[in-house]
DNA sequence: ATAATTTTTTAGACACATCTAAATTTTTAT
DNA sequence: ATAAAAATTTAGATGTGTCTAAAAAATTAT
């Protein structure tokens, strides 16, 4: 079983994993991990023992299909207890992130079961981040940037890629959130933001960072 | 802020404080802490300084005001995961105790009060104990001596009106402490003893007088 | 290709929570 | 009152996860 500790690195060392197929560097576990470099050392090797990733020295870190599967667990506890809060404890979705960093940590398969048919068994997170299923399975969906749609397409806001409190914030301000749907009215020539249509009622501006940011799918 | 052992020795020690108003000895805590009675005195060390508790050698421990509030907190935690548990995600009741002693050390009060009003505030947990308000307040349940209670019906030792050493020694030889579950399974009609479950696990017989000197909640 | 820079690892230390074994204090029994 | 027993504390060790400083390896720039 692996503590509290090991299950945030293999979380961290699976996000860098997705997409690139090139070893994870020590320096960015450490910089995603706000750790030093020699502490991620110690624990790759740790991690290394225990068949969770394979390690080499000063080349990086690869997730074994076991460490895999360990990160997917922590992800599905993660996103079933964000969906908990919003939509039961009524949490907004910018509150929720610190309190779901603590239940997921909870060791009861039971619970996270149960947990899941009371939620209905949901297959994203308030985020439109997918949920894995109890087997690790992801439902994938085909998302992509506001930024890259046409305009005058109808698209509906499933995610986020830069998922800190300002961003969130941002845009609750501007009256987006997780299923909105949204419409590119016109491009900004002169700094790449966008304005756009909310729900067929509201016109705003977002930034060509936010755009860029903000994960939508048809 | 206290860690998740911490927490766990407060609450221990909150509990063997209720009823007697004794000191509380180093033996007794490292037994329910299921540890040595070595790592209890560093324990206490700690908590002495912190002022959770006061601490004198070789004599024992007292809990203070704040260590007091500290443990309610703990307590009310546990006790609402519960309620949420078994009323919410359909656990049973031999399920919860596990799981919720992970969950009550999760630190967020924004949480703990959304949960709070999710349940509808209850005032006891689904083994009948009170719910501490977010003030620590606890609504007092009515002692009776064990004689009057119900069969078949759990019940725990708050206290005694009889302290004298041989009756608690009494108690302690057949395993009765304060604290402890009861249920009486059979009255007999010849001496007015009873026979009785501790936990749910041991049987054992009580004297009429012995029924009568213990008091209990639901 | 060699020097400078960056990244990564090792070495040694610390705080936490635990343990065993030995020493000390308190309690109990004769 | 003194010896025996029990309870408690101290001393010293272990495992986890962290750190800083220094050494080693890899990368880059000239």
């Amino acid at each position: 079983m692996l503590s509290f500790t090991e299950e945030n690195y293999l979380k961290a060392i699976y996000r860098l994993s997705e997409g690139g197929s090139k070893a994870v560097l020590t320096n960015e576990i450490a910089e995603i991990m706000s750790t030093k470099a020699a502490s991620v050392t110690d624990m790759v090797k740790k991690l290394s023992v225990k068949d969770m990733i394979g390690y080499e020295k000063y080349y990086g870190v690869t997730i074994t299909r076991r460490g895999m599967a360990e990160a997917l667990m922590v992800i599905r506890k993660h996103r079933l207890w964000e969906t908990f809060l919003v939509e039961k404890l009524n949490f907004s979705w910018d509150e929720v992130h610190d309190v779901a960093e603590q239940l997921e940590h909870i060791q009861s398969n039971l619970l996270i079961e149960k947990l899941d048919e009371f939620l209905g068994f949901p297959t994203s997170d308030p985020h439109g981040h997918p949920i894995p299923d109890k087997n690790g399975k992801i439902q994938e969906v085909r998302q992509r940037p506001l930024s890259e749609t046409p305009l005058n397409k109808k698209h509906f806001v499933r995610s986020v890629t830069d998922g800190t409190p300002s961003f969130l914030k941002y845009l609750s301000k501007i009256g987006i959130y997780i299923g909105a749907g949204v419409v590119i009215l016109e491009k900004v020539e002169f700094d790449g933001s966008l304005e756009i249509l909310i729900d067929g009622k509201k016109k705003v501006f977002i930034s060509r960072d936010g755009a860029q940011n903000l994960l939508v799918t048809e």
